[in-house]
DNA sequence: CTGAAAGCGCTAACAG
DNA sequence: CTGTTAGCGCTTTCAG
């Protein structure tokens, strides 16, 4: 049915090697003979079958996106940001892309083998274990926003303490100094990463820090909430509230309101992750966009240089992200 | 390295054809052979090469998801749930997913060709000409939250009109009579769905209904507040609104708010898509929840059914959305 | 029910 | 720079 490299051998009077050369590896066929074959397959509309290529060369150019984290809801905004990235740059690349959770991922280990990937990223929260069980398989791993103690792998990911100076270099040109921190437990990497820079930046900036400016509570608005309402309902209480994400914020923004206190008159509020959900609140919330869509590129053309074998100049890249103000702040 | 089919033939004596059969048609061998063979694939960890099957079938089990919109942000939530449910339903089948849109799908059309695709999942507002393409090329064509004048097409749906329905019953059950919708100008067909039902579950339902009941606007949240500031400016404005879905809800709660209006004292909110803004907002946003992951999952069984060559019972699957109801009604 | 053998379309030595 | 040729691992007639 479909036209094959014998056609195009035929037709231009080449040898199918040739044929495959002027496909693969251009440079090693002559001008006007690669023009000659070209020009058959294009008459022929002859383009190369990938299964069969991948057959021969024993490789199948396929690499998984795998999302390592708990929610049900596993495309949160967040990782479809990165998911996009990762696919706009392989459906640009010959390579083929498998998504899958790690959960889902370990209960098919059966299919797992058969599906025969060759790199795996891994977004998120990605158990040590499962990298190691990689590694043994000569699987290439990459990781995205996320960094493993005791692992030297590549990884991508957003400057975190970048983001959090951002956010208080900015309250504090707004003329904030009573700042507290609303910080989440989601992901460890990620959650600590924030909890940190906000120390090292307070004590950068001079800002006075006691025991109640920080306060932990689960990434869930009613969590938020309530953890605002506590911070919020001290005696001397902030003036301005980072949260560690956007859902925090919101559960911020809506103690706000409960208590009466006009958003960014009495408090200001930042949020992180620049979700869709800030130009959707009222005020709109103030947020740290991270470049999640170049996260995703990257970490396929991370990739794809190990795959190649090119030699890994740093081991991870780390990019900037950027403060969007609105009007919570 | 792996071992192959050979390796399983002569530890379990039988030939390549037995064990091949064993693991694609069991039942065309014999109880105890199949045993044996079995036996021997585990010892060696033996499991098909996916790619020979492939080449040697001629068959590549290899579909696609084609989102169809023209945003930046390809995987809105909508999709993303969408997406989740189709992943989810391809991980656990011998298919390979590629994801893609359609827009970059076209620019590709070269690759495309290799990607040997034997079926296409069109989510969203899939062009007719683009179906049409698929057809002749004799690619099995799924429809997904969308619908084609003049294309016979298995499509998977989610029932608008029961959403509409639900979402007008609940308000009159609140004491609503002056209701009006905040129509919006997004996927022709999801907008000109909610847009009909409510002028007929209206009438259903005895709701008055004049010339300032219905207003247009672009999903975004300035465009969406704006027309609801005109709603609601009128002289004797509504006491409940119908978002046709979740964006242009949150435009409509912050008119609201400038106008001092409470919630859902004055004035009751409903959206739809049930996004993960809802409980966010303040009130949280009564909104119509469609079953995403379902019909994601259900548009590749179809898929597979189609492919399989199953004659096909019902065009059109219609799942039964579901009002959640929040603090905005 | 099982085996022998001919491909599926392409690549990669190895020669020339 | 190009051609010959032997596979890659599996399926599938066609015989038995």
């Amino acid at each position: 049915m479909n036209p094959t490299i014998y056609d195009v051998s035929r037709l231009s009077g080449v040898s199918t090697a040739t044929v495959s050369r002027a496909f693969s590896d251009p440079s090693r066929v002559r001008e006007d003979t690669r023009r000659r074959v070209l020009e058959a397959a294009e008459l022929l509309h002859y383009s190369p079958n990938a299964i069969a290529r991948a057959m021969a060369r024993q490789r199948t150019d396929k690499i998984a996106f795998l999302i390592c984290k708990k929610d049900a809801t596993i495309l949160d905004e967040f990782y479809a940001g990165i998911c996009e990235g990762i696919m706009q740059e392989t459906n640009r690349s010959d390579y083929q892309l498998v998504i899958s959770t790690a959960a889902d991922w370990r209960l098919a280990s059966d299919t797992a083998q058969r599906k025969q990937i060759e790199g795996v990223i891994l977004g998120g929260n990605a158990p040590a274990d499962l990298v190691s069980e990689f590694q043994t398989q000569h699987i290439a791993v990459v990781l995205v926003n996320n960094r493993i103690p005791g692992h030297e792998l590549p990884c991508i990911l957003s400057d975190e303490t970048d983001g959090v100076r951002q956010v208080l270099a900015h309250l504090v040109a707004r003329g904030h100094r009573k700042i507290a921190m609303l910080a989440g437990r989601f992901s460890p990497y990620i959650s600590s990463e924030r909890y940190h820079a906000f120390l090292q930046i307070a004590q950068e900036l001079n800002i006075p820090l006691h025991a109640q400016s920080i306060k932990m509570c689960d990434p869930e608005i009613e969590s938020a909430t309530r953890a605002a309402l506590e911070l919020l309902g001290q005696p001397d209480r902030p003036t301005a509230i980072f949260a560690a994400n956007d859902v925090i914020a919101a559960g911020t923004l809506k103690a706000a309101a409960r208590l009466g206190l006009r958003v960014p008159h009495d408090l200001a509020v930042v949020g992180y992750d620049d979700s869709a959900i800030c130009p959707l609140l009222e005020p709109a919330l103030t947020s740290v966009h991270s470049k999640v869509r170049s996260m995703g590129r990257l970490s396929v053309e991370r990739m794809t240089a190990l795959l190649a074998g090119e030699p890994v100049t740093e081991l991870s890249t780390v990019l900037p992200p950027k403060l969007m103000v609105r009007g919570t702040t």
